[in-house]
DNA sequence: GCCGTTTTCGGCCCGACTGTTTTCAGTCG
C-alpha cells in the first residue's frame, strides 16, 4: 500500500464526511493529511518504521492509527464502515462542478441516482429541476459541467501550458497598455501539470486590457467578462483566467491567485495568532481593522516578519518556517545552468549535427555539451555500436579544435539491457567523456528486478548519470516499479548521479523525489535529451522542477565549469574502480 | 481530527458568486 492509495483512502473518507455533514474542521483535517501525503518524499511504511508519522504536517493521533492499519492489513475498517452507510455511486456526483455534498446526496435520496450517466439523464427527463431549490438554471449548468468533463482534458503538462501562456502574454502586452503581466497559480508555482492558465496585471484602463485579452486570436471562446477580469477558452481548449488589478493591491492579489491553497490556508492561520487578517485585499489589524495594501509580495510576506518565499516552494509544507528563520536556501536559476549533459545528435535520432547542436548551447550562454548518442541495442533509434562511437568521439576532438567557445564532451546514454548488464562494454565506456545509463526497454519488471537492474548499472564505475530513473510519461505512461530509496542511498553511496530530463512530458526525476535524493546527498544532473536545437531551452521545466525540490546550485553537475566537471567525472571513476 | 509565543480545550482562512430566495444555502477557489 503507497502513499497514493493511502491517500485516496483519505480522499473518499473526506468526501464521505462531507456528504454526512460532519463538522468542516474534521473534513479539513483530512484534507491537510491528504495533501502532505501525496507531497511526502519518502514512504508512508518507512516513516512508519522510523516511528516519525507523526512529524507529517496534518498527522495526529487518529490519522496516524489509520495509516498503520492501512499498511499492517491492507484495509481500514473505519472506512469500510463508513462507505456502508451511504447508497454506492454517490462519491462520483461530487467530481461535478457545481455538486457539493448536499446537492449529491438529495440526487442520491430523492431520485436515486447512483452513476454521472444516470445524472444526466435524470436531468434530460426533467426530474432534476423539480428537486426543491434545484431551478432549471442549476440543473442546465450541472448538464454543461457534465458534458464538457467528458471532453476536456484535465490538467496539462506545463510544457505545453507555458508556452501557451507566453504567446497569450506576448500578444497581450503588444495590443494592450498592461503592466506587470505575470503568471500566477500553478502556472507560477511550477507545478508539472496546469489546471487552468492564470493571468494578472496592472492598468490604468483595466476595460481596454480585458477588451484585448478577450480579442486575442487564440482564444476560441469568452467564457465570462467584466470589468477587471475574464475568463476564455483557448484554441487547445485550455481555459485562461486574466484579472487586472490596481497597481497598489498587486502584491496582496499576486500573492492570493498563486497559492497553494495549503500555503495560503497555513499563512493566514499564522497571521491569525499575530492578530492579522489577511485577504486578496491585504492585512488587517484585527485591533483597529486597518486594511494595509501591498503592491508587492516582498512587502506582504515583510509584514508577516517573513522573507519572500519562492513560488515554487508554497506548497503549505515546511517553507513558512524556513521564512521564519530567514533561511530559505537560494534555489537553482537558470543562469547557473553552464552546460548540457543529456542531447542525441544526427548520429542516432537526433535531428541536428553535432556542430548545429553546439553552436545553439553556446548560443544560450553554455560552456558545454555533452553528446550522448543512444548505443546500439536501441536499433529503432539508430544506435551507435562501438565502431561508429569510436568514430564519433574522434569527429568531436575535431570538432572541438575548430569550435570557439565551446566544448563538446564525448558521451552515450548507454542501454541498460532487461538482465541489468549494459549494452556496450566497459572498455570503451572507459574512453568518453560523460556516461549516461538508462532504461528503455522491458519496463513491466516488477519492483525487485528493476531496482537490482538499477542497482547493478549504479555499481559500473564508469557510469556518471542514470537518466530519466523513473521512466514515467506524463499523461501517458507510469513511472516503471522501482525502490526509489534504494536507488538513492546507492546513488550517493557510489557518486553516481541521478538526472532530471527536462523533456516536458517526462520530467523525471519529479519534485519530490528531488527533495529527497537532495537530503540524502545524491548529485543531480539536468538533461534536456534534446533531440534538435529548439529542445535545449527546455532546461527550464527541469530548473523549475529543481526549485520545487530546494535544489540549489551546488546539488548540480551541470553548474560547474568545464574543468571543474571533467575533474568530477574523472575523479569518481576513480573512486569507484 | 489537528494543534499550541494566549490554549492539552476550544478554537479552526477568507471572500465571492449563483440561483433561488424574501434573507441565504450551497459551492468554489
Amino acid at each position: 500500500m503507497n502513499n497514493s492509495h493511502i491517500a485516496r483512502v483519505f480522499q473518499d473518507i473526506a468526501d464521505l464526511l462531507e456528504l454526512k455533514g460532519e463538522t468542516p474542521f474534521k473534513i479539513r483535517a483530512y484534507q491537510k493529511a491528504i495533501r502532505s501525503i501525496e507531497q511526502l518524499p519518502v514512504g508512508l511504511d518507512q516513516l512508519r518504521q522510523e516511528g516519525k508519522l507523526r512529524d507529517v504536517p496534518g498527522v495526529g493521533e487518529a490519522i496516524e492509527k489509520k495509516i498503520v492499519e492501512l499498511l499492517t492489513t491492507g484495509r481500514l475498517k473505519y472506512y469500510e464502515e463508513l462507505r456502508s452507510e451511504f447508497p454506492p455511486g454517490v462519491i462520483s456526483l461530487l467530481q461535478v462542478p457545481g455538486i457539493g455534498p448536499k446537492t449529491a446526496m438529495r440526487l442520491s435520496t430523492e431520485l436515486g441516482i447512483r452513476s454521472l450517466e444516470e445524472l444526466e439523464g435524470a436531468i434530460i427527463d426533467g426530474r432534476v429541476e423539480g428537486l426543491y431549490r434545484l431551478g432549471e438554471k442549476t440543473a442546465e449548468n450541472i448538464l454543461h459541467h457534465l458534458r464538457s468533463m467528458r471532453t476536456k482534458e484535465q490538467r496539462i503538462p506545463i510544457g505545453t501550458a507555458l508556452p501557451l501562456a507566453e504567446e497569450i502574454m506576448a500578444s497581450l502586452r503588444q495590443t494592450s497598455p498592461i503592466r506587470n503581466l505575470t503568471p500566477a497559480g500553478s502556472l507560477r508555482r511550477f507545478r508539472e501539470t496546469i489546471g487552468d492558465i492564470d493571468l494578472m496585471g496592472t492598468a490604468d484602463d483595466g476595460e481596454a486590457v480585458i477588451e484585448s485579452f478577450t480579442r486575442l486570436p487564440l482564444v476560441k471562446e469568452v467564457l465570462a467578462r467584466g470589468g477587471t477580469k475574464a475568463s476564455v477558452v483557448t484554441h487547445r481548449g485550455l481555459q485562461a483566467d486574466l484579472r487586472v488589478v490596481e497597481h497598489d493591491d498587486f502584491g496582496s492579489l499576486l500573492q492570493y491567485f498563486t497559492g497553494s491553497k495549503q500555503h495560503n490556508i497555513a499563512l493566514r492561520e499564522r497571521g491569525q495568532r499575530q492578530g492579522l487578517k489577511l485577504s486578496e485585499y491585504g492585512i488587517t489589524t484585527l485591533d483597529d481593522g486597518r486594511l494595509e495594501r501591498f503592491s508587492t509580495e516582498e512587502g506582504f510576506y515583510g509584514r508577516l516578519g517573513l522573507e519572500f518565499i519562492p513560488p515554487e516552494l508554497r506548497e503549505g509544507q515546511h517553507e513558512i518556517e524556513r521564512a521564519e528563520e530567514h533561511s530559505i536556501p537560494r534555489l537553482l536559476e537558470p543562469a547557473d545552468v553552464k552546460g548540457d549533459l543529456h542531447l542525441h545528435s544526427d548520429w542516432s535520432d537526433g535531428r541536428d549535427s553535432i556542430e548545429a547542436m553546439a553552436v545553439a548551447a553556446r548560443g544560450l550562454g553554455y560552456e558545454y555539451i555533452a553528446v550522448t548518442d543512444h548505443s546500439r541495442g536501441l536499433g529503432i533509434a539508430h544506435g551507435l555500436n562501438e565502431e561508429r562511437l569510436r568514430a564519433q568521439t574522434s569527429e568531436i576532438r575535431k570538432l572541438n579544435e575548430n569550435l570557439h567557445g565551446i566544448r563538446v564532451l564525448s558521451g552515450t546514454e548507454v542501454d541498460i539491457r532487461a538482465d541489468g548488464s549494459l549494452d556496450l562494454p566497459d572498455e570503451i565506456l572507459a574512453n568518453l567523456d560523460v556516461v549516461i545509463a538508462a532504461v528503455h526497454s522491458a519496463l513491466s519488471q516488477d519492483e525487485d528486478r528493476m531496482t537490482r537492474r538499477l542497482l547493478g548499472a549504479m555499481e559500473n564505475p564508469h557510469v556518471d548519470i542514470i537518466a530519466h530513473p523513473t521512466g514515467r510519461l506524463l499523461g501517458q505512461r507510469e513511472p516503471v516499479a522501482l525502490g526509489m530509496e534504494a536507488i538513492f542511498r546507492a546513488a550517493a553511496r557510489t557518486g553516481t548521479a541521478l538526472e532530471i530530463n527536462c523533456m516536458p512530458d517526462r520530467l523525471d526525476l519529479r519534485d519530490i523525489h528531488i527533495f529527497r535524493a537532495r537530503e540524502l546527498g545524491v548529485r543531480l544532473a539536468l538533461g534536456t535529451d534534446a533531440h534538435g536545437t529548439e529542445h535545449l531551452s527546455n532546461v527550464r521545466f527541469a530548473v523549475g522542477m529543481a526549485r520545487r525540490g530546494w535544489g540549489e546550485a551546488r546539488h548540480f553537475l551541470n553548474t560547474m565549469p568545464v574543468e571543474e566537471l571533467l575533474a568530477w567525472l574523472r575523479g569518481r571513476g576513480e573512486a569507484k574502480a
